[in-house]
DNA sequence: AGCATAGGCAACTGTTCACTTGCCTATCAA
DNA sequence: TTGATAGGCAAGTGAACAGTTGCCTATGCT
Protein backbone atom coordinates (compact mmCIF):
# COMPACT_ATOMS: atom_id res chain seq x y z
CA UNK A 1 0.00 0.00 0.00
CA UNK A 2 2.65 2.16 1.04
CA UNK A 3 4.68 0.42 -0.95
CA UNK A 4 2.78 1.52 -4.30
CA UNK A 5 3.10 5.14 -3.02
CA UNK A 6 6.94 5.40 -3.21
CA UNK A 7 7.46 3.34 -5.91
CA UNK A 8 5.13 5.89 -8.21
CA UNK A 9 7.30 8.43 -7.03
CA UNK A 10 10.15 7.10 -7.69
CA UNK A 11 10.41 7.48 -11.12
CA UNK A 12 11.21 11.02 -12.44
CA UNK A 13 9.09 10.82 -15.62
CA UNK A 14 6.00 10.65 -12.83
CA UNK A 15 6.68 13.23 -11.01
CA UNK A 16 6.79 15.54 -13.57
CA UNK A 17 3.62 14.11 -14.23
CA UNK A 18 2.84 15.14 -10.74
CA UNK A 19 3.80 18.77 -11.38
CA UNK A 20 2.06 19.13 -15.04
CA UNK A 21 -1.61 17.65 -13.09
CA UNK A 22 -0.86 20.44 -10.34
CA UNK A 23 -0.89 23.03 -12.69
CA UNK A 24 -3.80 21.91 -14.57
CA UNK A 25 -5.86 19.40 -13.32
CA UNK A 26 -8.78 17.38 -15.61
CA UNK A 27 -5.73 16.52 -18.43
CA UNK A 28 -6.38 13.72 -20.79
CA UNK A 29 -3.90 11.46 -21.88
CA UNK A 30 -2.82 12.92 -25.01
CA UNK A 31 -2.51 16.62 -23.42
CA UNK A 32 0.13 15.35 -21.13
CA UNK A 33 1.81 13.06 -23.81
CA UNK A 34 2.02 16.79 -25.76
CA UNK A 35 2.88 18.77 -22.58
CA UNK A 36 5.69 16.38 -21.44
CA UNK A 37 7.21 16.40 -25.32
CA UNK A 38 6.97 20.50 -25.57
CA UNK A 39 7.61 21.56 -21.84
CA UNK A 40 10.33 18.98 -20.89
CA UNK A 41 11.48 18.01 -23.97
CA UNK A 42 10.70 14.15 -23.37
CA UNK A 43 10.58 11.86 -25.98
CA UNK A 44 8.21 9.18 -24.63
CA UNK A 45 5.31 7.09 -26.31
CA UNK A 46 1.84 7.53 -25.52
CA UNK A 47 1.92 3.57 -24.48
CA UNK A 48 4.75 4.76 -21.67
CA UNK A 49 2.82 7.71 -20.36
CA UNK A 50 -0.32 5.35 -20.29
CA UNK A 51 2.12 3.27 -18.18
CA UNK A 52 2.91 6.45 -15.70
CA UNK A 53 -0.10 7.14 -15.22
CA UNK A 54 -1.72 3.69 -14.45
CA UNK A 55 0.86 3.42 -11.53
CA UNK A 56 0.44 6.49 -10.65
CA UNK A 57 -3.28 5.66 -10.19
CA UNK A 58 -2.66 2.51 -8.19
CA UNK A 59 -0.80 4.95 -5.75
CA UNK A 60 -3.52 6.85 -5.72
CA UNK A 61 -2.03 9.65 -6.40
CA UNK A 62 -4.41 10.06 -9.86
CA UNK A 63 -7.79 10.04 -10.13
CA UNK A 64 -9.55 9.20 -13.52
CA UNK A 65 -13.30 9.89 -14.65
CA UNK A 66 -14.40 8.99 -18.31
CA UNK A 67 -16.40 11.33 -20.34
CA UNK A 68 -17.03 9.94 -23.68
CA UNK A 69 -13.90 9.03 -25.50
CA UNK A 70 -12.15 11.13 -23.21
CA UNK A 71 -10.76 9.99 -19.57
CA UNK A 72 -9.42 12.54 -17.78
CA UNK A 73 -6.88 12.93 -14.91
CA UNK A 74 -7.19 14.11 -11.75
CA UNK A 75 -4.28 14.87 -8.64
CA UNK A 76 -4.89 13.67 -5.53
CA UNK A 77 -2.45 14.83 -3.21
CA UNK A 78 -3.97 12.77 -0.05
CA UNK A 79 -1.37 10.58 -0.17
CA UNK A 80 1.47 12.56 0.04
CA UNK A 81 0.48 14.00 3.45
CA UNK A 82 1.12 10.14 4.82
CA UNK A 83 4.95 10.50 4.10
CA UNK A 84 4.63 13.52 6.11
CA UNK A 85 3.51 11.94 8.87
CA UNK A 86 5.31 8.92 8.57
CA UNK A 87 8.88 10.49 10.16
CA UNK A 88 7.95 14.09 10.23
CA UNK A 89 5.62 13.42 13.26
CA UNK A 90 2.16 14.42 13.56
CA UNK A 91 2.93 17.98 12.06
CA UNK A 92 2.03 17.58 8.86
CA UNK A 93 0.66 19.78 6.29
CA UNK A 94 -2.77 19.55 5.26
CA UNK A 95 -6.42 20.57 5.14
CA UNK A 96 -6.84 20.58 8.99
CA UNK A 97 -10.63 21.26 10.07
CA UNK A 98 -10.43 24.69 11.83
CA UNK A 99 -11.31 23.92 15.30
CA UNK A 100 -14.25 25.64 15.93
CA UNK B 1 19.31 15.57 -6.29
CA UNK B 2 15.85 15.22 -5.98
CA UNK B 3 16.12 12.00 -7.73
CA UNK B 4 18.37 10.22 -5.05
CA UNK B 5 16.06 11.44 -2.57
CA UNK B 6 13.08 9.59 -4.40
CA UNK B 7 15.01 6.40 -5.13
CA UNK B 8 16.14 5.69 -1.54
CA UNK B 9 12.57 6.14 -0.70
CA UNK B 10 11.08 3.24 -3.19
CA UNK B 11 12.49 0.12 -1.07
CA UNK B 12 10.56 -1.00 1.97
CA UNK B 13 13.95 -1.82 3.96
CA UNK B 14 15.37 1.51 3.50
CA UNK B 15 12.09 3.06 4.79
CA UNK B 16 11.88 0.78 7.73
CA UNK B 17 15.84 1.81 8.42
CA UNK B 18 14.16 4.99 8.57
CA UNK B 19 11.75 4.40 11.06
CA UNK B 20 14.27 2.53 13.59
CA UNK B 21 16.19 5.71 13.29
CA UNK B 22 13.35 7.46 14.05
CA UNK B 23 12.85 5.68 16.38
CA UNK B 24 16.39 5.89 17.82
CA UNK B 25 18.99 7.80 16.41
CA UNK B 26 22.88 7.19 16.92
CA UNK B 27 22.73 3.54 15.81
CA UNK B 28 25.75 1.31 14.61
CA UNK B 29 25.77 -0.73 11.58
CA UNK B 30 25.53 -4.35 13.71
CA UNK B 31 22.85 -2.58 15.83
CA UNK B 32 20.48 -1.62 13.08
CA UNK B 33 21.38 -5.04 11.36
CA UNK B 34 20.06 -6.97 14.88
CA UNK B 35 17.05 -4.19 14.90
CA UNK B 36 15.85 -5.53 11.21
CA UNK B 37 16.12 -9.39 12.17
CA UNK B 38 14.59 -9.25 15.24
CA UNK B 39 11.85 -6.99 15.31
CA UNK B 40 11.04 -6.98 11.63
CA UNK B 41 12.29 -10.61 10.52
CA UNK B 42 14.20 -9.51 7.63
CA UNK B 43 17.00 -11.81 6.78
CA UNK B 44 19.03 -9.78 4.93
CA UNK B 45 22.93 -9.53 5.08
CA UNK B 46 25.07 -7.10 7.25
CA UNK B 47 26.43 -5.39 3.38
CA UNK B 48 22.93 -5.42 2.07
CA UNK B 49 22.26 -3.08 4.85
CA UNK B 50 25.37 -1.28 4.56
CA UNK B 51 24.55 -0.87 0.78
CA UNK B 52 20.89 0.60 1.82
CA UNK B 53 22.72 3.48 4.27
CA UNK B 54 24.76 4.19 1.72
CA UNK B 55 21.93 5.00 -0.46
CA UNK B 56 20.06 6.69 2.28
CA UNK B 57 23.37 8.87 2.92
CA UNK B 58 23.66 9.98 -0.83
CA UNK B 59 19.73 11.24 -0.41
CA UNK B 60 21.03 13.11 2.79
CA UNK B 61 17.73 11.14 4.94
CA UNK B 62 21.09 9.87 6.95
CA UNK B 63 24.00 11.80 8.47
CA UNK B 64 26.65 9.68 9.86
CA UNK B 65 29.63 10.06 12.40
CA UNK B 66 32.59 8.23 12.90
CA UNK B 67 34.10 7.57 16.14
CA UNK B 68 37.05 5.09 16.57
CA UNK B 69 35.95 1.97 15.12
CA UNK B 70 32.00 2.52 15.52
CA UNK B 71 30.34 4.27 13.12
CA UNK B 72 26.98 6.02 13.86
CA UNK B 73 23.66 7.15 11.44
CA UNK B 74 21.60 10.19 12.67
CA UNK B 75 18.15 10.79 10.88
CA UNK B 76 17.85 13.69 8.84
CA UNK B 77 14.48 14.26 7.97
CA UNK B 78 15.45 17.87 6.16
CA UNK B 79 15.04 16.39 2.43
CA UNK B 80 11.33 14.96 3.59
CA UNK B 81 10.07 18.10 3.78
CA UNK B 82 10.93 19.27 0.49
CA UNK B 83 8.26 16.23 -1.03
CA UNK B 84 5.70 17.95 0.94
CA UNK B 85 6.32 21.51 -0.62
CA UNK B 86 6.30 20.21 -3.91
CA UNK B 87 3.29 19.38 -4.56
CA UNK B 88 1.01 20.69 -1.57
CA UNK B 89 2.37 23.85 -2.01
CA UNK B 90 4.15 25.99 0.47
CA UNK B 91 2.48 25.11 3.43
CA UNK B 92 4.95 22.59 4.42
CA UNK B 93 6.06 21.90 7.81
CA UNK B 94 9.40 22.53 8.84
CA UNK B 95 11.50 24.75 11.50
CA UNK B 96 10.67 27.92 9.00
CA UNK B 97 12.02 31.34 10.41
CA UNK B 98 9.62 33.50 12.34
CA UNK B 99 9.20 36.28 10.10
CA UNK B 100 10.26 39.15 12.49
C1' DA C 1 51.57 -9.81 19.28
C1' DG C 2 47.19 -12.11 18.60
C1' DC C 3 42.36 -12.23 18.19
C1' DA C 4 37.82 -10.47 17.96
C1' DT C 5 34.87 -6.68 16.67
C1' DA C 6 33.12 -3.01 13.35
C1' DG C 7 33.05 -1.82 8.85
C1' DG C 8 34.32 -1.48 3.58
C1' DC C 9 35.15 -2.93 -1.37
C1' DA C 10 34.09 -5.52 -5.50
C1' DA C 11 32.22 -8.91 -8.54
C1' DC C 12 28.28 -11.81 -9.55
C1' DT C 13 23.12 -13.14 -9.90
C1' DG C 14 18.22 -12.82 -10.32
C1' DT C 15 14.46 -9.79 -10.46
C1' DT C 16 12.08 -5.64 -11.31
C1' DC C 17 11.17 -1.81 -14.14
C1' DA C 18 10.77 1.62 -18.08
C1' DC C 19 9.89 1.78 -22.63
C1' DT C 20 8.79 0.15 -27.23
C1' DT C 21 6.14 -2.12 -30.89
C1' DG C 22 2.01 -4.06 -32.75
C1' DC C 23 -2.63 -4.72 -32.66
C1' DC C 24 -7.39 -4.10 -30.75
C1' DT C 25 -11.75 -1.49 -28.80
C1' DA C 26 -14.77 2.54 -28.28
C1' DT C 27 -16.64 7.04 -29.22
C1' DC C 28 -17.79 10.79 -32.36
C1' DA C 29 -18.34 13.28 -36.94
C1' DA C 30 -19.02 13.28 -42.06
C1' DT D 1 -20.66 3.19 -42.86
C1' DT D 2 -16.25 5.06 -43.24
C1' DG D 3 -12.70 7.42 -41.09
C1' DA D 4 -10.52 9.82 -37.46
C1' DT D 5 -9.72 10.46 -32.57
C1' DA D 6 -8.90 8.70 -27.68
C1' DG D 7 -7.49 4.99 -25.28
C1' DG D 8 -6.24 -0.12 -23.88
C1' DC D 9 -3.85 -4.82 -23.92
C1' DA D 10 0.17 -7.76 -24.29
C1' DA D 11 4.67 -9.44 -25.38
C1' DG D 12 9.46 -8.37 -25.71
C1' DT D 13 14.03 -5.90 -24.57
C1' DG D 14 17.72 -3.58 -22.11
C1' DA D 15 19.04 -1.37 -18.03
C1' DA D 16 18.83 -0.59 -13.08
C1' DC D 17 18.56 -2.56 -8.63
C1' DA D 18 18.54 -5.65 -4.31
C1' DG D 19 20.91 -9.02 -2.40
C1' DT D 20 24.72 -12.39 -1.87
C1' DT D 21 29.56 -14.12 -1.28
C1' DG D 22 34.45 -13.54 -0.52
C1' DC D 23 38.11 -10.96 0.92
C1' DC D 24 40.34 -6.78 2.97
C1' DT D 25 41.24 -2.71 6.44
C1' DA D 26 41.01 -0.62 10.98
C1' DT D 27 40.19 -0.23 15.85
C1' DG D 28 40.14 -2.17 20.48
C1' DC D 29 40.94 -5.71 24.15
C1' DT D 30 43.96 -9.11 26.64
Amino acid sequence: MADDLFKALADPTRRIILDELTEKSGQTLFEICSRLSMKHQLGISRQGISQHLAVLEAAGLVETRREGRYKFHDLNTAPLRRIAERWLGADAPGPEESTP
